[in-house]
DNA sequence: GATGAATGAGCGTTCATTCAT
DNA sequence: CATGAATGAACGCTCATTCAT
């Protein structure tokens, strides 16, 4: 077995355990057995299970930033990117339904909180998408007066959590749910 | 001591350490010293930890409906049953930190699933608010056309995450910005 | 198994198997096991490992002192003392072998170096024999002009060298030999 | 780098490293970086940590044992040649402390036991300083007559533990108490 | 010969659960 | 009934040793 495909076992054993069996469900020998290694070899990938979980999560949430940047509407209109970011996120995550799980196990757990103020794909030194939205709607009075955090909450938790429901299987989100939520949410931000 | 009361304190006491030291923070003994029991008495009122978990969440949910029942307006206009229910989810938590954070830890484990369906305060057995304003928006249609489960979603779950936020100290949700809040998830799911 | 039972088994296991295989050769599962208990139940008498440690020794400690105050010829000249003490802590020695094995093992670690100071019977709220000897010997002007540490090791340092030899068996130490080996050291440190 | 270079340079980072963090908070690794050479390539000069840990022990001996032969006083007096030795030890384990530290790791773990029959300064096919001095001290009744092991015990063991306070701290062993301590030796021995 | 990635037995410790009292 | 001492599987992690390159 190659190096590389060393560390993708280890971290595709990782994210469908937690995912599926929770943080706390989940231990290193379960992870290494899964990924047909052994325990220690995921200590030469990954300092220790904290890093491990962390390193999971920086790289799910920078395929899932890459991807909404592409085709990103810039200097369209605040409601186009919005749409655009809204149907972009449950895309992914409907196709990338692992994903979806581990970053909800995250952000419910001590590492999650320490994370929540930079949100979904905020970086300190990228150009953040949520910020452009967020700032530009303020500055042409397109979006209510509201705390960005509150912003952010009223335009993601509820796709967060109709994505959670589509995929325990409690609703099938189709296209034209998925537009209709997305328009929702924007409908609750808009001024 | 009564039977009841060892019971009530074990439940208690269970809640208070959960909701402070996190559920995995959280041990059999712990509970059975701050209840002022013995670990083995636990187990006469509780099958195992799982149950008593289960039992605590119970506990919780009847109580916050219990609260949102209180000067519920029955018969009133949708519009304005919504808001009662949106201040009066906010209300409680606020006063009820504990409560809604154990009310988190529970979501977000593996108990979580299981309870999905049945939402923050349906219950088989009991009239159910949430489905008086569903069904009564829908019928005299006052609310978008979306499943139960969306418009669920669209109606609470910004209320969930602003108020996580609020107790962790990253905004301050205070009654202004509440009413907003409520408003704007009100503004997601009118017609 | 009554409880002091369980604990003596625990303190005996440990004392054999660090004096015969040391510190780092010696396992809490190797204790469990040689006691007769369960590993967890070696932490219901013990907070964790260096404590059993530490406890095992101040045990020992204080029996050794307690032996050699048994008949120690309070207010006799400073020569009949010293030479109780040293014969003390060779008769004491061989008849508990397992106590001089552990009593090297521990001195000589990190848990040793932190209890030097205090020697072998000095305890800071007990009147001293140790003390009781260097004082009066320098007061009356009978031993030599030396720092108490080093009138220390010349008083001991022999005879715990030779106790190890006579426990591995490399010498023979008899009433004989004991009488001038304690001599020789007193002649180390008299005028 | 050459093979005898790779060997000393892995010789003299285990000795460091042991010296400074202890024996038992020295990995393989560590000694494999700090001598810059691979973890493999130490078993190919050592069968295993125990052979490794044994050679070194072997060197320090073998370094110690060519000093005190230089300027060794062949011939005069048992005295001197016995005060020469005693000042000998402290001069060069004060001047190489971590030798000093090393031995002591080394005397006190399982290595230890198998090694004491040959002392500090016996080696089984060359001329031994102490044993001249025993001998020559014997036959000229100068010396008490006492098992050589004993002899040996009330030369060093003081000397020993007085280096081990001085290089702790606990005291300075300066040139004055040195000659003292080396005297006191002496007057035990002597007749 | 030299390397270091890979291994897994073993470490100290925890804690849900049992059961003799 | 109530208790809490006892248990041991399981945890995260280390490190001496091996062996394919």
């Amino acid at each position: 077995m190659a190096k590389e495909d060393k560390r993708n076992n280890i971290i595709l054993a990782a994210m469908t355990l937690i995912a599926e069996q929770g943080f706390y469900g989940t231990s290193m020998s379960m992870i290494a057995e899964k990924a047909g290694v052994g325990i220690g070899t995921i200590y030469r990938y990954f300092e220790n299970r904290d890093t491990l979980i962390r390193a999971l999560y920086k790289e799910k949430e920078e395929r899932l930033v890459a991807f909404l940047l592409e085709n990103y509407p810039h200097g369209r209109p605040v409601r186009e990117c919005f749409l655009h970011i809204g149907a972009g996120v449950i895309d992914y995550f409907i196709r990338n339904p692992l994903d979806f799980n581990y970053s909800e196990q995250f952000h419910n757990s001590p590492y999650g909180v320490e994370h929540r103020r930079n949100r979904i794909f905020a970086a300190a030194d990228k150009p953040d998408i949520f910020s452009d939205i967020y700032e530009r709607g303020a500055a042409q009075q397109v979006i209510r007066d509201l705390p960005p955090t509150v912003f952010f909450n009223l335009a993601f938790a509820p796709i967060v959590w109709t994505l959670r429901d589509h995929l325990l299987g409690f609703i099938h989100l189709d296209a034209a749910l998925s537009q209709k939520l997305v328009e929702s949410c924007w409908d609750s931000v808009k001024i």
